[in-house]
Formats: C-alpha cells, structure tokens, sequence
DNA sequence: TCCTCCATGTAAAAGGTTACATGATTTG
DNA sequence: CAAATCATGTAACCTTTTACATGGAGGA
C-alpha cells in the first residue's frame, strides 16, 4: 500500500490528527493558520479521496447519506493513518533543511501530541545546527560576492535569504529552550 | 501571444537578463544563487523550449549545429522576452505579499539593470508595508491563540511565520535605506 | 418559494519531479 | 580511444490551479 506522498496529504494527516473535521474545515484551516497549503477545493477534496482509498482516513459520521449525496462529511485519522504521521514526523531533520524548511516547520507543528518530547527536541537540534552550517555557508559566498560588486538588488536579495535562516537558526533555539523548559510535562 | 506564466520561466528570463547563458548554466544558478527555484533537467529544458516556442528568447549562437545534435547552446533574451520581464517587474507588491514572498523577492532580485531605481525603492516600501500590516494581524491572531492553550509545537510553529515576516519587514527597510543612499546613481 | 451562503465535486490544462536516455566534450 | 563528465532531452506520473457545477441549509 503506498504511503502518502504529497506534502499536503501529510498536512492533512496532521490537522485530523488534532480533531476530525471536514474538507472545509480543513481548507479554512490551510487559509488562515498554515502556511504555504492550498485551500483550494481542487486539490484538498481529491486528496481526501486519495487519502480515503488508501484507508489513511475514514468518514466519520457514514449514518444519515444517501449515494451521490453532498453535505458536509467529517473525516477522522484511521490507525494506518496515524501511524503515517508519524512515521513522517519521526523522520529526522536532514542536512537540506534550507531546501525543505516549510515542509520542516509543518512537520514540527504536528508533534505535540503524536511524537515524545524528546524526538521534538532533537529534531530541533538537527535542525537549529542543519540552518547554521547553511548559514555559515551563505555568508561565506556573501563576502565573495559582496567584494566582488556594488549594493544592488540580487546582492540584497541574496542577504534577504541569509538573514531568514538566520533566524529559523535563532527560533530554533529557542523554541527547543521553551519545550525543554519547566512546561516539559506537558503531555 | 501567451505571456509566460510559471514563476520559473520569468526566472529564467531574469537570470538571462543579466548575460546569456545556457540551460547547464541556469540550472547551476538556480542550484547556488537562488532560492526556490528547479534545477531538475526536467523543469528547466522544456521551460527554455516553451519560452524560445513563444520568442521570449532565442539561440545566441545558431551557426554550427547540424540537426538534431546536442552540445551547449547559450540563450539570450529577446526584446519581447526583455519587455516581458519588466512588465512583470513593475507590478505593485500587492497586499497579498506574505503568500507570494518569494516571487516577490525573486522579482527584487532582478530589478536592477532592468526598471529604474524608483520602481525598485516603491515596491521596497509597498512590500515593508504589506508585510507590516500582515505581521500585525498575525501577532493579534497569535495572542488570542497563545491566551487559549500552552506552549506547544502548533503554536512555536505559528510563531516561527510571524518572526520571519517580522524579519524581511525590517530587511526591506533596510534595504530601502541602502538603495536610496550615496550608491542612488548606480544605474 | 426564492435567494444566498455553505460544502463538496469535477474536468481540463499546465507544470514539476523523477528516472532514464543519449549526444558532446574533455581527460588521461 | 576509453572513461568520465558535461549538457541536453524525454516520458510517465502526479499534483495543483482554475473555473465551473451541483447539492444542501437556513432565512426572508
């Protein structure tokens, strides 16, 4: 059986592993408290019916619904489908973090709850040490590049980048201080 | 004429903006220079094939070259690709500039050499704007979820958006003030 | 009943990823 | 010239985007 593929099923898994809900709850969701998902019904409905026939998540409520009928349907994680989130979200961080960082963050988002603590705090190391060793690198062509030319916008562009890693690396770090603090009892 | 579409394509015409290079060549720039964007054979080559179709861009060096044959070819920017670029350069930020960062940040890229350094310094200050705002709305939404719940990854998660926001606000700031310094004649 | 959202569904087109294949060019 | 690497090409598959269509629920 082939396991989920897309980022967005995995997002998906995510959200129906916090509460059952419906394609429109989801696509709400996507709009307004994740970053970087579609919420468009075209890819969010087939990605619950592939996700469906492949038993990652069922119906919830199957009672009252004549074929072919419409309304509302609340889908909730299957075991399998749980299982495939974690899976996903045990995975560790990678070296290409920089190249992966949303699908990164979506999966750190999903940890509480479906992960130990201890596996969020270590994929928080990977990854705060991943971005710095980036960062280090970025700098490095940045100076090359930098005495090589005048200000200009690619120039300022690529600095724009390296600051935002810079501060994933920042976050990072202090996220894993937050969980590793008094609140780590917290499930 | 259809005007191109994908992001890579107005990609690759901004990287064929500042010289004329091959497909091997863009592929290595968008493997080290720039962010976001395919290097994979199988985006690029039929990007360029799509863009020559449309006289975007055509060969910089037909002369020898039987049919059919391989071997490096270096591509260089039509007027109608060039005029294509800088329309898509002059576009206002827009309001929805947290979604499209980085096609935004990509068009900043190539602005110079290509509109003139008060377009460049308009779309700074719409962009700082446009984010400002969205970081402000982010922070409300942010205090109303962290007053309902307890540190958890979902929320350090929504937290890393709002500080990277936070962060290419002030980048585009500073950016603005570094362009419309002493360095102003550049171009 | 009519109108308006809510919620889901679908089809066509387009692009990207992956994996592989093949023609050039360089190096020893 | 053989091997390795450079450079391009291509096909299958999958997903997303876009635009539209349809069914239900609730209010006036």
């Amino acid at each position: 059986m082939k396991t989920p593929a897309s980022t967005l099923e995995f997002a998906i898994l995510g959200l129906l592993s916090r509460q059952p809900q419906s394609g429109y709850d989801l696509r709400k969701a996507f709009a307004t408290n994740l970053r970087y998902y579609s919420d468009s019904p075209g890819s969010v409905y087939p990605a619950l019916r592939r996700l469906e026939a492949r038993r990652r998540i069922g119906v919830a409520d199957p009672p009252r619904r004549k074929a072919n009928s419409r309304g509302r349907q609340t889908f909730r994680l299957t075991d399998s489908g749980k299982a495939a989130l974690v899976a996903w979200l045990e995975q560790p961080a990678g070296e290409d973090a920089s190249r992966n960082l949303s699908e990164l963050m979506l999966r750190f988002a999903f940890m509480d709850l479906n992960v130990p603590r201890s596996t969020t705090l270590r994929f928080l190391n990977e990854l705060g040490d991943a971005l710095a060793a980036r960062a280090k690198e970025l700098r490095q062509r940045y100076a090359a590049m930098s005495s090589r030319m005048k200000v200009n916008t690619g120039l300022l562009s690529f600095e724009a980048w390296i600051v935002s890693v810079e501060g994933y690396v920042r976050w990072a770090r202090r996220a894993h201080g937050r969980l590793s603090g008094k609140s780590q009892r917290v499930s």
